[in-house]
DNA sequence: TCCAACCCTG
DNA sequence: CAGGGTTGGA
């Protein structure tokens, strides 16, 4: 799930998640689980950014996700570890995308500021896409977090 | 006062 | 991931 939506709404995982008895607990422990995913995800951009930027990278056009990509293997084992679904393409475009943010901001030195990743999460949090119905229909039981 | 989001840690 | 602490907005 987290492949199409990165912060999803209390509402929006209680709708895909029909079988599941929320309460205070179980939806905030949700809540949390994406922002622990939210962190993979930013460290690791950030960690490939720069390593790009010491590989002599200048163009951040460059810095496309492919699937056979090194940080598309690392996302991969950590969200999706069995393969138990295809990572749609709207993920590689939106992962690309955070890559060359995080490239620009800190070739640009702008990583001295203390919060200089905050307008980088705005961008990425306005492109969460909706997510297929098909998840909805318990196709993929709890097959969508895995512990 | 509550809670999503963030930071830091284990 | 889970815990614990901090924070800004509703």
């Amino acid at each position: 799930m987290f492949f199409f939506t990165r912060y999803p709404s209390s509402s929006l995982l209680k709708a895909y998640f029909p079988d599941v008895q929320f309460n205070r607990c179980i939806t905030s422990q949700m809540i949390k689980w994406f922002s622990n995913f939210r962190e993979f995800y930013y460290i690791q951009m950030e960690k490939f950014a720069r390593q790009a930027i010491s590989d002599g990278v200048t163009n951040p056009k460059m810095l496309v996700i492919l699937r056979d990509s090194e940080l598309f293997r690392a996302l991969n084992m950590h969200y999706n570890k069995g393969n138990d679904f295809e990572v749609p393409d709207c993920f590689l475009e939106i992962a690309s995308l955070t890559l060359q943010e995080f490239f620009k901001a800190v070739s640009s030195g702008k990583d001295a500021d203390p919060s200089w990743k905050k307008p980088i999460y705005k961008i990425i949090s306005k492109l969460d896409s909706d997510i297929p119905e098909i998840f909805k229909s318990s196709s993929y039981p709890q097959e969508l977090f895995r512990n």
